[in-house]
DNA sequence: AGCGTAAGCAAGTAGGTACTTGCATACGCA
DNA sequence: TGCGTATGCAAGTACCTACTTGCTTACGCT
């Protein structure tokens, strides 16, 4: 029963690397450093081992989330954006085969889609705790706000591999995508209350 | 000669469809019409039929730009967005793919990363003349926001095919993409000069 | 001591893949 | 009329793929 797990490990390296196509059994074989014929008898065939592999990423997750009472939103965001690029930024070659494949393999969409509606979520729902204190401004396209930070958290995550000189040095980035995020909602200043619904006297922003 | 077109059409379809291992050439002489060997004879292999498939995609575009002299800055980045957007998500498909296979095919690079560094030189410069112009504030994170929008414009045209629900109707959201970006770079009132901003008419207090 | 279970190994099956070869057909141009 | 060029067709090569079968070894438990 060693076995399994040396085999689900390696497979998700084969697959991240070459994807489904290119993830032969005997490349995740040689890889598990186990026998080919111990793959099948163990999975049965090799889109239930790779099915078998997107299934643990789907469970068994602590995934970042917002507190409950913000405090320090400036504070709270960058480190929940951190956290959750590095997080996708690891499963970054499993997502980005998983999505070129989602129209042969339909059945690894919602390993596809559950970072970033958790991301999303998570983002909309504190920003509404903000507004219901008075941290961020009432008049804001809550669900844009949230689409944006989101989309930023993916793209450097996912693409800052292979375009890497657009994007903010890997220790800046998640404060200065929160900064210019925080304008969006009309909290710029990271302590101070927002005038509610007047957006018309940005305050002097920092930095 | 009418062949060589027929198999790069049909090939960019196939390609994009079952990307580089999937895209067989059987396949694609069956989706061309045309006999398999007639490929070869045209294309030498498989690779240089799919690399010229990328090339003449490098080549020959005219791809969407942001006026010299802004004037309304709202609309201009509205009609950018919107078809940045649409040119991205039709290239969706052979994006993904080739983002996948980067590992494996490197020579696929440059058309992985044109696309998102057009969009972002793009906004960048445009924010400068913004700034320029006394049309957005000068103590913004430029590179940043332009990071942020370039995001959100490939967010949207990659990942709306599979997460539709998170992101607005298509017809709004290249209208509130912009709206909240003209936040982050402090101009949010869509056509009137702003606060802090003081590039040409150095005014007393920022920071 | 005996037995079940996990694992390895060698070989084989049936099909797919890129690519080649040899030959036949059609069309345009001199 | 003849010839080059583009294309089709049938067949074949050499290799890879998922998956199977039959047999052997080794360990653990009762």
């Amino acid at each position: 029963m060693i076995s399994r797990e040396r085999i689900l490990e390696a497979a998700r390296r084969v697959y991240a690397k070459h994807g489904f196509r290119g993830a032969t059994t005997r490349l995740i074989a040689i890889e598990a450093g186990v026998n080919e014929v111990t793959l099948f008898r163990t999975f049965g065939s090799k889109s239930a081992l790779l099915e078998a592999v997107l299934g643990q990423h789907n469970a068994a997750e602590a995934k970042p989330a917002l507190p409950a009472e913000p405090v320090d939103p400036s504070a709270e965001l960058t480190a929940f954006v951190a956290t959750s690029m590095e997080r996708v930024r690891e499963m970054r070659p499993l997502l980005v085969h998983t999505m070129g494949e989602l129209d042969e393999r339909p059945e690894a969409a919602e390993f596809a889609c559950r970072g970033r509606h958790d991301v999303h979520d998570t983002i909309t729902s504190y920003i509404r705790r903000l507004q219901a204190r008075g941290l961020a401004a009432s008049d804001i396209d809550v669900d844009v706000a949230a689409v944006m930070l989101t989309a930023v958290v993916m793209s450097d995550a996912m693409a800052r591999h292979f375009v890497p000189d657009v994007y903010p040095p890997l220790g800046e980035a998640a404060e200065r995508y929160v900064h210019s995020f925080l304008r969006i909602i009309g909290a710029p200043a990271s302590n101070g209350v927002v005038p509610g619904s007047a957006a018309l006297t940005p305050s002097p922003a920092t930095r």
